[in-house]
RNA sequence: CGCGGGGUGGAGCAGUGGUAGCUCGUCGGGCUCAUAACCCGAAGGUCGUCGGUUCGAAUCCGUCCCCCGCAACCA
């Protein structure tokens, strides 16, 4: 990692399966690939961030054809959607790619070509249960009761095809080395161990081409087929970081620092990703990060279940910020967390609303009360308990920081938490009302300057969570935020996180609050 | 014996050998700056089962039971 772009982060997120629209499911991906990425920018890090749409699905050109027009225009409309709804959410994207983007399609067959040269392309035969209805080969798990799920009436095909088969099986051994010499490509442990099993079954060759069809990237060399998922999707991170077209740039951002994906398809990315990079001469990534799935009521969210949560029932009742905290405060993000209404506003209400909101609140009501607005300068040494908060802000932080770094985001937030505690605990053991009413200016001023430090500090750590938020905790403080919306542009975080950065004392704004505590709708029996 | 994860006070979780901890909820008290918010205290657990190792086990080993996910493009 000692590379010329030890400065720089590249993260990615998975590109999503083409849909008109994100569920809150897979803008909890986007939102905690979000919060990491901002988390490096306040760091001063140079972050390119990716996420985007995986558009060659054959169910596109199906649905296309259905609604009489053509694949293109239907995915262009997604994409916007998707855009549109990763924009509401302040995702802070730098690219959303789309797999039918020219410089991608330039990017799948180099590495196609790539594959070619080095040997690992053959031709053989794909068998499999093709449904006549949506022309699809079906897996054995999409396959009820002898049947396509979405075609019950029409009888599976047993066809054979002929394909083009990359050699997967010839990595063996150095898949296995990638593992015993970092095991952390993968993370975390636990779906490490699910890769290794796999790993130990031993490895069979996969079809990286389709007979037929018009929708998709002609495999080099034959005109009659296409480019299938693997070689198209997976590639788009190379395609993200500049590959083949801006080689500066490639050089700049690969290999990515982190792709972070669902556990549901860390196959694809543990074990046929390192492969075909490896074919192709290209260095891995850091890292392949899998976070765990949203529950709801301890069930899997589906369609076909009816119990999906909608994103804009969401932002009604929390707001775009108080749903990105939530979703990344209750489900940790190494592992699956069941999720309920009646929590998330039980957790809104505490954390934010009641704990963190109002802790700025009442701070900044009291400075503007008793002082004027005006904050002193924090003085050296001080009471006891300003030595205690001033401690419990280094631990939160550094507590904070190694969750961060572990992305383990609902950790760090916990973390966060037990540091606005800590400001709450210390408003109420100096009572700084009772300092006032008694005349003690001096300490009184200290005491507010010791909250409204510990706001700073918070405001600073929740900001790569609830950006807008924070923003308006700063403005409101009287401490504007030295970065951009997207977190770019300051200090770094140690410079800001240190107790008394500022140095000379400020002036408060009005007091506004921050999250407004919430209630579940009474009809929402969820 | 397919693979992986999990079973800890009412709920959700942390805790991988040494007096069982956190958040929410409940009950009691305090405070009054604040978003009917905040702070303190209390009640509540034989850590899924059975057996083993050990001076000592939620933690290590073995058995069994239960739940969830994956099994080769449904986040």
């Amino acid at each position: 990692m000692a590379d010329a772009a030890a400065d720089s982060f590249y993260l990615t997120t998975a590109i999503f399966y083409p849909s008109p629209g994100p569920p809150l499911h897979s803008l909890f991906e986007a939102i905690g690939a979000d919060a990491i990425v901002r988390y490096h920018r306040l760091l001063g890090e140079d972050v390119r961030f990716q996420t985007g749409m995986d558009e060659h699905s054959a169910q596109v050109e199906l649905l296309a054809r259905q609604r009489e027009t053509s694949p293109r225009e239907l995915v262009d409309a997604w994409a916007d959607a998707w855009r549109t709804g990763f924009d509401r959410f302040d995702i802070s994207y730098d690219r959303f790619i789309r797999t039918t983007d020219p410089d991608h399609v330039r990017a799948s067959i180099e590495m196609v070509t790539r594959a070619q040269a080095a040997g690992d392309i053959y031709k053989g035969t794909y068998a499999g249960w093709y449904c006549p209805g949506d022309n699809e080969f079906k897996t054995e798990a999409q396959i009820v009761d002898g049947h396509c799920p979405d075609h019950p009436t029409l009888e599976l095909q047993w066809l054979e095809e002929e394909n083009y088969f990359f050699a997967l099986s010839r990595y063996q051994e150095r898949l296995e080395q990638l593992y015993r010499d970092n095991p952390s490509f993968c993370e975390p442990e636990h779906f490490r161990n699910e890769v290794l099993g796999w790993l130990k079954e031993g490895l069979r060759d996969f079809s990286v081409s389709r007979a037929g069809g018009s929708w998709g990237i002609p495999f080099p060399g034959d005109p009659e087929h296409r480019i299938y998922v693997w070689f198209d999707a997976l590639t788009n991170y190379l395609t993200g970081a500049g590959f083949p077209d801006d080689p500066a740039a490639f050089a700049r951002y690969w290999p990515a620092d982190v792709h972070i994906i669902g556990k549901n398809i860390t196959r694809f990315h543990c074990l046929y990703w390192p492969a075909m990079l490896m074919s192709a001469g290209i260095a891995l990534p850091d890292q392949v990060f899998a976070h765990g799935f949203m529950l709801l009521r301890g069930e899997k969210m589906s369609k076909t279940r009816g119990n999906v949560l909608d994103p804009d029932a969401a932002v009604d009742l929390f707001g775009v910020d108080g749903v990105r905290y939530l979703v990344l405060r209750e489900i940790p993000f190494d592992r699956d967390g069941d999720v309920t209404l009646e929590g998330l506003v039980r957790r809104y209400n505490a954390d934010l609303a009641n704990d963190l909101g109002n802790l700025v609140n009442r701070t900044i009501s009291m400075a503007a009360r008793y002082l004027d607005g005006h904050l002193p300068p924090l003085a050296d040494g001080g009471a006891e308990a300003d030595a205690e908060l001033r401690s419990a802000a280094a631990t939160a932080v550094s507590g904070y920081h190694d969750a961060m770094r572990r992305f383990h985001l609902d950790e760090a937030l916990a973390a966060m938490n037990t540091l606005v505690r800590a400001g709450n605990g210390y408003a109420e053991s100096q009572a700084p009302w009772s300092l006032h009413k008694q005349g003690e200016t001096e300490r009184l001023g200290q005491v507010l300057a010791a909250m409204a430090e510990t706001c700073r500090i918070l405001g600073h750590l929740v900001a790569p969570f609830t950006p807008a938020s924070a923003a308006r905790l700063h403005d409101q403080l009287g401490v504007p935020p030295p970065y951009d919306r997207r977190g770019s542009g300051g200090p770094g975080l140690e410079a800001l996180l240190a107790w008394g950065a500022v140095g000379a004392g400020w002036s408060v704004g009005a007091a506004e609050p921050l999250f407004p505590r919430t209630e579940l709708p009474a009809e929402v029996e969820a």
